[in-house]
RNA sequence: CGGGGCGUAGCGCAGCCCGGUAGCGCGCCUGCUUUGGGAGCAGGAUGCCGGAGGUUCGAAUCCUCUCGCCCCGACCA
């Protein structure tokens, strides 16, 4: 292929708009142009990459036996309101009419279709189980796209599903997918975490997300040497304990008057104690009213492990707290109070001040367990310098992207879709479902943003828009004829070359391939042939080395010889 | 949806405060010279200054509205 009948638009400078690593580098590599918000085209050195991924991505699917089909990205409104989620989910579904005036939309995911599927054609035990992905576009008005390509409104997914007659086959799907997944994203050569996730509106009671450690992800990932790891949504850990000066552990119960201060921070310095050593006291309403919900000084709410335990709630507003308690937000405590209390567990053990329901006083000296009650639970947000909550070691956060994630769905749409089949015994049940998705551009933006330099891409060998980039730097015979046969010895092996004939300057050719990021170039220069040799070089190490033309081709051949592992 | 920023040539930006001929760098086109890390010289093309309305003799510049894009947060199958 010839760098002149290939549309790669390079750019010197940075564009704007662009922010994150792997959004800058593919505006300026000549990868990607945007449309609009959210909606990216691919051009063709990022269509190659695509379709690179989805290779490898079909041969690891199909190995675990899933078949791939199609279904269409336009789905009726009936089936989404079957299951719900036509309500449950808000602005972030395009929706629209047909010219009928039926209510459609765009697709988002398929759980709804293809149950659909499954409910018109699975019938009997002997159909099961049955693993059926696709890779099609998906719909999401997102609130805020970013990052180029990592967060879009129209982006393409492999998703599959599984159908399973009982909870131990979805257990072996679900156990094949992951497996597939580790092995995908291995050969794409990304670093990557397999974490527990928050099934959130999905449904079902297991899930995990596969994680590409970058400093452009959305999510925070705790991880522990031990194995444990888990989205910070929903990750467990103990926090240090407490920091107490020497007499502070048997102080006595004691109301000290704290005037105007109300935070942690404001009362800490005040009383010159660590925020460690406060209870924060946070009234908030539930469906069954008022209640407290209680961490340390130090530590942040969960919202998101506290509405597992207690369902929906909200913060009391200030005349509430005043109301319910009868004193201003800011003094209220654990201590001499009946409400309901939901106490974070570092707050187990030690000694503590808090809020004494009594306007500009403060409390100290409470013991948990002794001066209140409580139910308790993880409900504080894991962080930097907590410990395993299985083997106590140090955990680790990392921030991360999202490359592919597994549920176990259960029944969640076979039964208002009315997805069953017949047993051995004749019985009706329904099918057991897996849900399975993973986003190729995500994986794509995350081999950039894990693998450059100050330079450009670095592509990983396997998805790499090509093998090796010919860089020919003059137009004279010697070098067009050498440059031919090094391509065809290359193209016979199956490599895929870019030829960089272009009538530019060295300079623009080694800036543009050192951009592009293509794993190995090979420059043919007068200046190396009079020596008779060409140079080699890797995009990685940058490491140049001089060979002779009749060798360079077994060479570069030798890089490709395992074409499992990226790198 | 809340907060912030930005829309001027293909790209990056200046000009706006203080109204008066729309500029710079890169890129692009032509010619000559050059040719191993984004060449030099000479010449050239390119703008509904995001859009609409208003103030004014006169608006890129001031006012109002509007559209778009980015960032932080909220949200996120």
């Amino acid at each position: 292929m010839y760098f002149s009948g290939t549309f790669i638009p390079t750019l010197r400078e940075t564009p704007a708009e662009a922010e994150s690593i792997s959004h800058i580098l593919m505006l300026r590599a000549g990868y990607v142009r945007q449309l609009a918000s959210g909606l990216y085209i691919y051009l063709p050195l990022a269509w190659r990459v695509m379709n690179r991924i989805n290779k490898i991505i079909r041969e690891e699917m199909d190995a675990i036996g899933a078949q791939e089909i199609s279904m269409p990205g336009l789905h009726p409104a009936d089936i989404w309101q079957k299951t719900g989620r036509w309500s449950d989910i808000g602005d972030e579904m395009f929706r629209l009419k047909d010219r009928g005036g039926r209510d459609m939309c765009l697709g988002m995911t398929h759980e709804e279709i293809i149950t659909w599927l499954a409910s018109m054609e699975l019938r009997s035990y002997r159909q099961l189980p049955q693993t059926w992905y696709q890779m099609q576009a998906k719909f999401r008005d997102e609130a805020r796209p970013k990052s180029g390509i990592l967060r879009t409104r129209e982006f393409i997914m492999k998703d599959s599903y599984s159908f399973d007659k009982d909870e131990d086959g979805l257990k072996e799907s679900y156990r094949k997918h992951a497996e597939a997944y580790h092995r995908i994203f291995q050969r794409c050569g990304l670093k990557f975490h397999q974490v527990q996730s928050d099934p959130g509106m999905m449904g079902g009671a297991t899930a995990h997300e596969f994680m590409a450690p970058s400093p452009a992800g959305e999510d925070t990932i705790v991880l522990c040497k031990c194995g444990y790891s888990a989205n910070t949504e929903l990750a467990l850990s103990v926090p240090p304990p407490q920091k107490l000066k020497g007499d502070e552990k048997d102080r006595a119960l004691e109301d000290i008057a704290t005037p105007d201060k109300r935070t942690v921070t404001e009362v800490s310095g005040f009383l010159k104690a660590d925020p460690s050593c406060f209870i924060k006291s946070l009234l908030l309403i539930g469906k069954d009213g008022p209640f407290l919900a209680l961490v340390r000084g130090d530590q942040e709410l969960h919202e998101k492990k506290l509405t597992e335990i207690t369902g929906e709630f909200r913060a009391a507003q200030k005349d509430e707290v005043k109301t319910i308690l009868g004193v201003a937000a800011g003094f209220i405590g654990p201590y001499n109070n009946t409400l309901k209390k939901i106490a974070d567990i570092s707050l187990k053990d030690g000694t503590y001040i808090s809020g004494a329901n009594k306007e500009g006083f403060h409390t100290r000296g409470i013991k948990p367990g002794v001066h209140f009650q409580a139910e308790w639970h993880d409900i504080h947000v894991a962080r930097e310098g907590d410990t395993c909550s299985t083997c106590g070691a140090e955990i680790m956060l990392e921030k991360a992207i999202e490359i592919g994630n597994i549920f176990q769905l259960g029944t969640k749409y076979s039964l208002p879709l009315k997805a069953v089949y017949l047993d051995e015994n004749g019985k009706e049940n329904p099918v057991i479902m897996g849900s399975y998705g993973i986003g190729p551009a995500r994986i794509a933006a995350s081999a950039i943003e894990q693998n450059n330099d100050k330079d450009g891409i670095i592509w990983p060998q396997s998805i790499a828009p090509f093998d090796v980039e010919i860089i020919p730097l003059d137009a004279e015979s010697e070098i067009v004829e050498l440059t031919g046969t090094i391509y065809k010895g290359l193209i016979d092996e199956k490599l895929d070359v870019l030829i960089d004939d272009r009538d530019e300057r060295p300079g623009v050719k080694f800036k543009d391939a050192d951009l592009i990021g293509i794993p190995y170039q090979i420059v043919i220069g007068k200046k190396g042939l009079k020596e008779g040799v060409v140079e080699l070089k890797s995009r990685r190490t940058k490491e140049t080395e001089k060979i002779a033309p009749s060798e360079v081709v077994k060479k570069v051949i030798g890089f490709f010889q395992s074409r499992i592992v990226g790198t």
